[in-house]
DNA sequence: GTCACCGAGATTTTT
DNA sequence: TCTCGGTGAC
């Protein structure tokens, strides 16, 4: 068992033993720290007897928690099921889940997501007679949401002066009183937003001592990663968990935080040495993931940075290959070359596609990598995007079955109350809603008891709507969650009538609530599982997004995801697409240090995902909001030493003959080592293009269709050959003759007609 | 109350 | 390009 000790370095194994006191593990990229979590969970369990149900361990994400009591379970066994364990919104709304009715809330509490939340909002700010256009509702809802990260409360907004002052400067003086009905419309409702879930939890913990000190008593041990992303709220309930033990450890790397706009705050690294003066600090600076050249070069990004804590990440590793460069003309251009290109290295290295992933800072640029993979007959996953549980079908039931758990939740309510269509519009709603606001009555008691609120000819398919929730409601009581859940899709309707949709999405739509149905029955099934009610469940289902659903036949495929996603996760081949200015550093990014230095933060935990060859690509034209945009290339390629970067061989030919080159493509060509050979030289011809050529995707270009290229002038495609790996054409070319073109390479613009 | 059509705005990231 | 909310006809 202390044979794994073996295997740390000095700092690592320091940071396992170091079991009794506050720690502080500061841990660069790919220095194994999650490693050293997991080992000292084990060592606490082993060798110190420490009662796993006496171990708290936070994360961020439901991902890294799964990863983290997998590997914990591969040490300890079952022991590992009863630590408590998970994300911070998890493991909150668990212990909420068992004490909300001290602070006035049903244990059985809804949570409400960013839809239901925006839904809401609208609402008031409609109720109020407030201009939409001058109070958008994401704006509202960034305000409410940063002040609750502060743990600033609706009636401490009221009252704080510099929060009320530039709202009133910035012309929108009433978010403090839409916060406070915000804040009673959640309450009345029985539901929590997920800012609530710690801001209720501190709650709490502040106003219940003997309810904190249970949970003082019984976690002798507190783990928490990612601490670098942390808010406010965060580290001052991990401050009062910890406070009477003190045996606290937090794992973070103030270069990785990537989260302020959520309300991280980098601060808690520095109040956590101010807080407790015996703290350790433990810094893990060697990586072990990456070769020698992307950790330098990733310490030559960072570098640029002001706000840093010092370190030095380094590496034993081997030097490996320079950073590539990839250009590309146009967005479908870049796809296809890395697409090309992960083809090439997964046969020319013999490498698996799981081996490769492909970084974009924001999903919208996925479509395009994805139609090239596609076209290439690569098999590819996608992580994030909108998840399975953010699907209308989906949503409906679950709107369902969380208005028969708790029928005070407004959101469910209007989702489900016309649904399937009973002749009960917005206004009626909209009446019983104001009926319970004005009477300060419960929601439910003014559905149930109608007549006196809404017109006469509605009344009626209410009190039946009324009869079939009482109903369920009884059945929830009876069956177990799945059982339930069934004949709640059944006996609503939703069911027949996706059923009776014979569309395509129709189709899907309806396979979609199946396999609902069938995550239901998974979870009353599973074995470990305590509580199996359909209340715990849809808490579960309420905190899971889309990365959580890969239960992959084939796990063999590239990965695509947001750089966000990829914190935390390694691959050998990374590609990171679309750096440009305006996308990468967001264009809502540049406008302060403080967001320019997150973004370069966030580069940084780009560049470190690569262990083997790290890629970069751009591309000088890009759809954006359905139009083409020229795009010049990011500032941050500037900040790479350029002793670890090269132009890649592979980029297209036709650049030369693209718009003239930005400063930072001209910085980049003359600046970066040119190992490769270069091109070479295109002989002399007559035809000029046009300046404003943009190359087609030539992905169903056909024999007979007329093409122009930048260079060769206008042709025919005479002969196509797509048995290799790479796709070629023979074109007979006016000014030229015939010529044989490689499409991944050639820029050819299919002529019209 | 319902449906179909139109126009506007969105694309920064997640629990 | 897509999604959502608003509007007007029935």
């Amino acid at each position: 068992m202390t044979n794994y000790l073996d295997t740390l370095n000095e700092p690592q194994r320091e940071g396992v033993l170091t079991t009794e006191g506050p720690v502080m593990l500061i841990a660069g990229a790919g220095s194994g720290k999650t490693r050293v979590l997991t080992f000292r969970i084990a060592y606490l369990i082993q060798e110190k007897n420490v009662d796993p149900f006496s171990i708290m361990a936070l994360t961020f994400t439901n991902k890294a928690a799964k990863e983290m009591r997998d590997r914990i379970e591969k040490v300890v066994g079952s022991d590992a099921r009863s630590l408590m364990m998970g994300t911070f919104h998890s493991v909150f709304s668990r212990i909420l889940r068992a004490e909300a009715h001290h602070i006035g809330y049903p244990n059985n509490f809804t949570i409400y997501d960013t839809d239901d939340v925006k839904q809401l909002l609208r609402t008031i700010i409609k109720e109020k007679g407030l201009d939409d256009a001058v109070y958008k509702v994401n704006t509202v809802l960034g305000r409410i949401s940063s002040a609750k990260n502060k743990l600033i409360s609706a009636d401490e907004y009221l009252r704080n002066g510099e929060l009320m002052g530039d709202d009133a400067a910035n012309m929108r003086p009433e978010i403090g009183a839409i916060y406070k009905i915000y804040t009673n419309r959640l309450y009345k409702s029985g539901a929590m937003d997920f800012d609530d879930l710690l801001f209720n939890t501190d709650k709490l913990f502040k106003e219940h001592l003997d309810v904190l000190n249970k949970y003082q008593q019984r976690i002798q041990y507190l783990m928490v990663d990612e601490f670098q992303d942390t808010n406010l709220c965060q580290y001052y309930i991990i401050r009062k968990l910890a406070a009477v033990r003190e045996n606290v450890c937090v794992v973070g790397d103030d270069a990785q935080s990537i989260y302020a706009f959520r309300g991280a705050d980098i601060t808690n690294i520095l109040n956590f040495e101010r807080d407790y003066a015996d703290l350790k600090v433990i810094k893990l600076e060697q990586n072990y993931r990456s070769t020698s050249n992307i950790v330098q070069a990733a310490n030559s990004v960072i570098k640029r940075n002001r706000a840093q804590l010092p370190k030095n990440v380094w590496t034993a590793n081997e030097e490996g290959k320079l950073i590539e460069l990839i250009k590309a003309v146009s967005d479908n251009e870049e796809g296809r070359l890395v697409a090309t290109s992960i083809f090439q290295e997964r046969m020319q290295h013999q490498m698996k596609y799981s081996d490769f992933a492909i970084l974009y800072r924001t999903n919208s640029q996925s479509r395009a990598l994805e139609e090239s993979l596609r076209r290439m007959n690569i098999p590819y996953r996608m992580v994030g995007g909108l998840s399975f549980y953010q699907r209308k079908e989906i949503k409906d039931i679950l709107a369902y079955l969380r208005f028969t758990m708790n029928q005070q939740d407004e959101a469910s309510f209007r989702r489900i109350i016309n649904l399937p269509k009973r002749g009960i519009g917005d206004a009626t709603v909209d009446k019983i809603v104001v009926a319970a606001n004005d009477h300060g009555a419960p929601l439910w008691d003014i559905v149930q008891n109608v007549t006196p609120f809404v017109g006469g000819r509605v009344a009626g398919p209410i009190d039946d709507f009324v009869t079939m929730i009482k109903r369920f409601s009884i059945e929830i009581e009876r069956k177990d969650a799945y059982d339930a859940a069934f004949e709640i899709a059944k006996s609503s309707g939703l069911l027949r009538e996706l059923y009776e949709d014979k569309t395509v999405e129709g189709l899907s739509r309806y396979e979609n609530v199946q396999e609902l149905l069938n995550a239901i029955k998974e979870f009353t099934d599973d074995p470990e599982r305590q509580d199996k009610s359909l209340g715990a469940f849809l808490q579960e289902v309420s905190l899971l997004t889309g990365q959580d659903e890969e239960k992959d036949k084939d796990p063999d495929k590239v990965t695509l995801m947001t750089i966000h996603m990829a914190k935390g996760l390694e691959f050998k081949y990374v590609y990171m697409v679309g750096m440009e200015e305006d996308l990468f550093p967001s264009q809502m990014m540049i406008n302060s240090r403080a967001d320019l230095e997150e973004e370069r933060r966030l580069f940084y935990v780009a560049i470190t995902r690569a262990e083997k060859r790290l890629f970069l690509s751009y591309a000088l034209s890009r759809y954006r909001f359905g139009r083409l945009k020229n795009s010049e290339p990011s500032r941050f390629l500037d900040d790479i030493d350029s002793s670890f970067i090269k132009v890649s061989s592979k980029f297209s030919s036709a650049i030369e003959s693209s718009p003239p080159p930005s400063q930072y493509a001209k910085k980049l060509v003359s600046g970066i080592k040119k190992t490769v050979t270069s091109a070479p030289p295109i002989r002399p011809v007559t035809y000029k293009p046009p300046a404003d050529f943009i190359p087609s995707d030539t992905g169903a270009l056909q024999v007979g269709m007329r093409v122009e290229h930048p260079k060769f002038g206008f042709g025919t495609v005479l002969q196509m050959d797509t048995s290799g790996a790479d796709r070629k054409a023979k074109i007979g070319f006016k000014d030229i003759g015939e010529k044989t073109l490689l499409l991944s390479f050639a820029k050819l613009r299919i002529v019209e007609n």
